[in-house]
DNA sequence: CGTTGACTTGAGTCTATTCAAATCCTGTGG
DNA sequence: CCACAGGATTTGAATAGACTCAAGTCAACG
């Protein structure tokens, strides 16, 4: 019993963990109090594996989520197996909770691309705050309006770019701060993933990067990349972008 | 004087028969009657000619508008003069008012199509709205919505859809019933803008209309569309969509 | 050490683009 | 009412970009 109780007191204290998170979150930090209660009551931790379907487009929206730790990819999928991947997830993001505002109905899936640690909330107290308290309103109103500026640009990078400069900007995003002139990091997630979500099949996306790595002077080996010029890779990748470098991560 | 004074009280019916039209806009329909009263007061009928800008990609934002009659496109220009088209509205909608919510910036472009008649609003009567009232931050909510659900549409067509079919689905649209088995009707604008609406040259769109005529049974002549078999449109257009016919028009 | 999955590379193909030229349409001035 | 200029649309030819399928390489893991 020993034994269990300290697992409890693990869970626990993750929990709480992930509750503070939770609270961090912009759509949660500037609600009453009592309303907040709700949702720590009701949250549920969650571990999941890699693979897990959390929800499916059209499926009835019950819960929404929050991401503790690991990676969610949003997806749509076709009748005869395509899969467009529109936005992938990492801690401190919530998901599902926009089907509250779209009948009930989710209008992406969701599935786990690596451990992950989760909170599950009900849906309808979600959409019970939102229709009883005006803060709560304004607070989705801001998270639903980024999701849009996200997709307005995912949109003409679509209609604009190539393959080479959507990875450029891709990896410019990776580069936290705004103002450095250099960069070394490892990529979050598999390039196979990093492909879809740019919307390109693996091999283009290696291939493309290859040429990105002739036309600048970028270094990849497995998953580091280093940029020695960040200025030189946003004016290779962003002469078809609406906006400056650097293309702000909208989350 | 006579004519003049006939001018001015044409003028007025008019500006009343927009205002009256406004009223029926779901941002606008729920809105408490004095704040109504706000906006109805200060709206300006504006004719705008063919070309004309309204505002650009980060302009601050003074105006939101609502469409009376005409066409409006929104898009976003690249450094080196590329162009994504958006969205193209007309007769009810509203544009402009996402601005409020993206820090007073226009994150797209907005120019006349052809000849539009528009109400002319000031954003900080909506803004201060949205503050003040529940109601209307949730119809602005409602609305912002509406446009993440068609945005998604667009960014999964533009990533699975070939040009054939984004052509059919476009066409699918225009059938103003979902029941209807055949259709009749004139495209909506010209064909090198529903060329850019849905990401493609006009030479690529002229060529995959001829495919489209070729492998289903419709016909085009100029701008007149027929479509003797819906259902077999949809099945060509729609195998790589996530969604059954109709793909509904989100607007 | 072999297996598995991720990634890369090669070859061929297809789709959409570019550039150029022809044709169609429409509004306008005569 | 007609001819015509200018824009819209279509067509042709060549090209570029991305995709598919197949094969090979690499690295992690049991």
């Amino acid at each position: 019993m020993a034994e269990l109780l300290h697992i409890s007191e693990h869970r626990d204290t993750k929990r709480s963990d992930a509750i503070t998170a939770l609270a961090r979150h912009s759509l949660f930090s500037n609600m009453p109090e009592e309303i907040f209660a709700e949702f720590s009551a009701a949250a549920q931790l969650m571990e999941s594996e890699k693979g897990q379907m959390l929800f499916l487009q059209d499926d009835p929206s019950e819960w929404f989520y929050f991401v503790v730790s690991g990676w969610i990819k949003l997806f749509r999928e076709t009748v005869d197996g395509g899969e467009a991947v529109l936005d992938v997830l990492t801690s401190g993001h919530i998901f599902g909770e926009a089907a509250i505002l779209d009948g009930g109905i989710h209008t992406l899936g969701a599935a786990v691309v690596e451990k992950t640690t989760l909170l599950r909330l009900p849906a309808t107290i979600l959409k019970n705050a939102i229709t009883k308290n005006h803060t709560v309103a304004l607070g989705m109103l801001a998270s639903v309006s980024r999701q849009r500026r996200q997709q307005t640009q995912d949109i003409e990078k679509l209609s604009l770019q190539n393959t080479s400069q959507r990875i450029g900007c891709f990896l410019l995003r990776m580069c936290k701060t705004s103002d450095v002139t250099s960069a070394e990091f490892k990529l979050p997630y598999d390039k196979s993933l990093i492909a879809a979500r740019l919307g390109m099949q693996c091999e283009t996306f290696s291939r493309a990067l290859n040429k990105l790595r002739k036309e600048t002077s970028i270094t990849v080996k497995g998953s580091s990349v280093g940029i020695p010029d960040v200025s030189e890779l946003a004016s290779f990748s962003c002469s078809n972008c609406s906006q400056e470098f650097p293309c702000h991560d909208l989350h």
